[in-house]
DNA sequence: CCGCTCATGTAACTGGTTACATGATTTA
DNA sequence: TAAATCATGTAACCAGTTACATGAGCGG
């Protein structure tokens, strides 16, 4: 039972975290989420969502508002106990290992470009790291206020992660000058 | 031509900074690297490169050392510009966003377990992030000893990161045993 | 009444993955 | 001489993507 994807398992920490809710919520939990990389969109969602109650890890029960038919999931215990071993230590050993940094990756091969280029890479760079911090903060603040203990602790480590690659642009561009 | 996926422009890079080399170096490159973000099997690599062909990316030469037959790739103009394109600012707007954290990602939903298996997850968590500490900095070194500069500058970056989020987890901690 | 949001889904594709198969060469 | 490495590839699969299609309800 325990060859679930990371997505499903996200999922089913969606739906345990808002209690029932449809598949339109959960896709739109991750299209405003500040992270891009799962899209939420409804062809992963829904078959998942499916194959989540196939495999009773969740139960669906249909409902109407007016003539609109919607269907709201919930965690069976099943699903609960999958989450559970998920979260439950020992971790995943590739859980906190090195992840992955499209800026980083470029970095590699950064001498392609002439020194100018370069230095015009980091300002961008900069520029940018700068502006997601600030998108980041603001994402901390408003789980901060909406009470969510967990969830804004999570983005707080966003908040260092993007703090560690703009001071690490900086660290870039002093050894550069250096040189 | 800007249609070029992140593992094909890696890819490219790779030859470029290598030099004529086989897929099968490529392949090698990617597996004994530090981040598992691409497996770099034989299956990914070897059809990706051909398709770096087709498209005059880059060329390929048939040589021999006895009986055993290889194919060296380097890079085309074509491939070159194709490269610097992708390094030249201004860079993709999401290269510079909040990247994936599978411990960040379990954080959210950490309220699940019961306090004192939370604090086993994060005493287990900095356990790991230590060790891949330890690992990176290895590495660092590895390239700064190799006099590879630009190598060198990306892993710091990746030090930079996983020192981040392992002062994150104890703040995590720190603030759970707070409340 | 027009457009947005809520809500459900399907279809075609694609960029990878694992696993397999083959054979020459080198090293323990 | 057995095992590891170099070197080439193929085949089956899969998770998640984009794009599309449908329709009810609501706000300006």
């Amino acid at each position: 039972m325990a060859d679930l994807t990371d997505l499903e398992l996200v999922v089913l920490g969606i739906i345990w975290k808002r209690g029932p809710c449809t598949s339109y919520a959960v896709c739109k939990e991750f299209v405003t989420s500040p992270s891009s990389y799962w899209s939420g969109s409804a062809g992963a969602i829904y078959p998942l969502v499916g194959r989540l109650v196939q495999r009773r890890l969740v139960r669906g029960a249909w409902g109407r508002t007016g003539r609109r038919r919607h269907r709201t999931y919930s965690l069976t215990e099943t699903g609960e106990a999958a989450l559970r071993a998920w979260l439950m230590p020992p971790i995943a050993p590739n859980a906190a290992m090195i992840t992955y940094d499209p800026l980083r990756t470029r970095m590699y091969f950064l001498a392609m470009l002439r020194p100018a280029d370069q230095r015009k890479f980091l300002d961008d760079a900069e520029a940018r790291l700068i502006g997601e911090r600030a998108r980041v903060d603001a994402e901390c603040r408003r789980y901060r206020d909406a009470g969510d203990a967990f969830s804004h602790l999570a983005m707080r480590g966003a908040a260092h992660v993007i703090r560690a690659r703009l001071s690490w642009i900086r660290d870039v561009r002093r050894a550069l000058s250096r040189a």
